[in-house]
DNA sequence: TCACGTATGCTCGTAGGCGAGTATCCGGAA
DNA sequence: TTCCGGATACTCGCCTACGAGCATACGTGA
């Protein structure tokens, strides 16, 4: 199977959404996503920035329209969308809209590995990370309030679904933390046994010994 | 500020997670991994895995302990976890565990440029969506519940979390669906008129010329 | 007017990610 | 007994990601 996407890169996405609106030179797409907000987390990455307009140049998804050089300055080449890159950019979108993809999360391997550590500091750990959510929500909300009156609430949609995550993770969060209380996690004394006396649990043990080596 | 990980990559994690429970070849932690299912949607990436291997040894968080060769196989080295690695671990998952951090998404990039199609067929895609998640929870479940009967439950938080915040994604999907259908949502219109007929309504037309050339 | 910080723009080298290829062994069917 | 497919186990090389560097312009305070 060919590769789904010639330039698979989510930073290629949001070049073409802002080639959408008009051309621009790389420079200005950076400051325009920087703009939206849509860097919060991602610093732009300037390397890649190039990279990726050259690729999807090379495959006619957008086309350099001319280069400007004002003063001494480096020449700036304008890139403007093609009618290839448009057709690309709506199959992506309904691609990633309609089909729900698992990814590879922090969080989740970390759960995952969570038996790395004695269960009363993971416990804190969870508790820690449950009040930074908190008040990372808060002030998102707050940011969003005040985005809103200017900006129709399509544009922040994208918003919108990460504050209902977020509140879903504390939910879940705040759940596994009571049954680390009530009991309802049986293995929870052996873990710190474990921890304690250096001695694994019998429920843990044949665990570890599976596709053991057969010598 | 140096680099937070030498190797921050989550594969290394996994090999580390697996180096704690006794030395591998590198082949062996795949079949390891593959075993627990930690590669549902990741098929393990050859590649990858040696030049992590190769990273993790380079900076000491693991050591060759022998290389066996069998008939005219290949030679395979196994590698065991050192005390290094061990504080490592601990560290990264302590982190990992304690600091919720953005992660870029598929899905979030995809609703910022829902714009690009048009409403209805968005609409459509959303339910296409909620109904494929849904579908894939209730076979997750079934799994879970049989995979449970033989493995504590420590061993499936992850698997919890992931089934958690899948749920809470069809919760928002049919919430913004309910807008969508009940007027809450007011720019609908101007959307689809500009799909119908090609006019960008007027709420929309100054957003696009934010940052514009001042030429 | 000159120096200095900040914004404008891009280039280049390196390290990491990953697929496709390679080579051997083993078990069972023909 | 021979052949073949699948498991075993890695190697190689390309392509991508990205940080750090470079070079000019502009504004502003002393």
């Amino acid at each position: 199977m060919a590769k789904r996407r010639k330039v698979g890169n989510l930073l290629a996405l949001a070049v073409l959404g802002t080639l959408v609106q008009r051309p621009m030179h790389p420079y200005e797409m950076a400051s325009f996503l920087r703009e939206r907000g849509k860097d919060d987390d991602m610093p732009i990455k300037w390397g890649s920035l190039y990279t990726v307009v050259q690729n999807l140049e090379k495959h006619g998804f957008i086309e350099a329209t001319g280069s400007t050089r004002a003063g001494g300055r480096p020449e700036r080449t304008t890139y403007a969308i093609t009618d290839g890159g448009r057709e690309e950019l709506q199959d992506w979108v309904r691609e990633l809209l309609g089909t729900p993809e698992r990814e590879p999360l922090k969080f989740t391997a970390a759960l995952s590995m969570i038996g790395a550590l004695p269960p009363d500091e993971a416990i804190g750990l969870l508790r820690q990370r449950r009040d930074l959510l908190t008040a990372r929500i808060a002030a998102d909300e707050q940011q969003y309030e005040s985005t809103r009156q200017s900006v129709p609430r399509m544009f922040l949609i994208e918003q919108e679904y990460e504050l209902a995550v977020w509140r879903a993770e504390i939910q879940w969060i705040d759940g596994l933390l009571a049954d680390f209380g009530s009991g309802a996690f049986p293995e929870l004394d052996g873990w710190r046994a474990f921890y304690q006396t250096g001695t694994v649990p019998p429920e843990f043990r044949d665990l570890a010994e599976r596709g053991a080596p057969a010598e």
